[in-house]
DNA sequence: ACAAAAGTGTTGCTACTACACCCATGA
DNA sequence: TCATGGGTGTAGTAGCAACACTTTTGT
């Protein structure tokens, strides 16, 4: 009966590049799916007291990511779905902002990339289903929480809001409504400053208040 | 590296009896925490194809109970949580109704019953933990997804479908609106059936019609 | 003056909340 | 006729969708 089974940590990170909804891969150096692209995970290992701190661990190690917004999304189990025998993987979701972190590959791994998540290329065991399944939850979840702002730098302005929201869901928002909307969530701060960043009218920075979110008698819903 | 850990899957089943929100629970015979209330669940077994294939499968064995929603919900791994050693708990949602089952308990168990969530006896391992987690999710369940369904029978009165909302948010909903909404949403199918309780009015009977669901442009909302 | 992105206001409509009473039935 | 749960209507309000033009800046 107590079979023991082995057990992965796979991560799927997201980040959002000049509107672009992207996944970091990593390249494996061994087999099975020697050279093929795959989530950033490995084995939990006797060490690790949750996991999610395995994951964290485990992206750091193959990546250089670390400190990032990360929570358990699905398990996956089904037997076959890893060649060297039963093996469930602990998917994790992870956001994160590309320009914090300079990436690193481990010495597993030939390679560290950042993939548009409609361009991917062929992935390892049943990856592609775990990248498909976090998209989905993404997008349900920056609908009713506030992921988003994990996906941009603590300073922003409406548009780069805008730009996630928008290629989280593919598809365009109205932006008249998209910015009264979301100032009247009450979560945002005001900054006294504004980029600078071409021959155009400077944009206004935000910062997002976790105390306001908190403290809000109902939490708002960001759909658009 | 590649450490075996044993993977058990446990099941957190719901239903409402009276407009009380009840988990099955089954009382066991064994160490550890021998003769303490656990969530029907086991050990994997090489025979699973599936995680959600082993979670039916152990909940029949253990509660005779088969058929039901079913539905995978978070897997709990700190270290710790099992004495054994290192054991990870897949553990999923079952939603189903009481009068449809008749309980028996398996070789392992000395019991098996319905416990009030609110008034649960102390549970082995990390099981209340899991029991809150699955409660949380339900409440949200119920208001984005037709789950209430599946806590009442193919036919059933408007009250009867309040009383699931009622008990599983533990909150009283106004009935009008509850009655109005409902309606308007384009998921029930009206019957030609009335219930017959006593001496008073008798009311009408209602099914789920899931093509309508599907049919449905946008996805309705059930938040009362 | 032009190119580029920032920023804004109104109207119509839908859908929610809040609220209290009459109806049908069997005993 | 009473007790019990079944069933309904309205008015006010809030918030949403749809829609196009003006502003600011650097070159």
């Amino acid at each position: 009966m107590a079979t023991e089974i082995k057990v992965t940590v796979d991560t799927v990170a997201f980040s959002v590049e000049q509107g672009v909804l992207e996944v970091l891969l990593v390249k494996r150096k061994f087999d099975p799916f020697k050279s093929n692209w795959a989530l950033p995970g490995g084995f939990v290992d006797e060490a690790d007291t949750t996991l999610d701190q395995a994951a964290a661990r485990e992206l750091k190690e193959e990546t250089s990511v670390s400190d990032v917004f990360l929570e358990q999304l699905y398990t996956f189990g089904d037997r076959g779905r890893d060649p060297r025998g039963r093996t469930i993987s602990v998917a994790y979701l992870a956001l994160l902002r590309q320009q914090e972190f300079e990436l690193r590959a481990s010495s597993d791994a030939s390679g560290v990339a950042w993939w548009p998540v409609n361009e991917l290329p062929q992935l390892a065991f049943d990856h592609h289903e775990i990248v498909g399944y976090a998209h989905k939850r993404l997008k349900y979840k920056i609908e009713y929480s506030p992921a988003a702002f994990s996906l941009i730098a603590a300073k922003f302005t409406l548009r780069d809001l805008q730009l996630v929201y928008e290629s989280v869901l593919s598809r365009a928002v109205d932006n008249r409504n998209f910015r009264k909307k979301f100032l009247n969530t009450g979560v945002l701060e005001e900054l006294d400053e504004t980029t600078q960043e071409g021959s155009f009218r400077p944009a206004r920075l935000y910062s997002f208040s976790e105390d306001r979110f908190e403290k809000l008698p109902d939490r708002p819903v960001f759909v658009f």
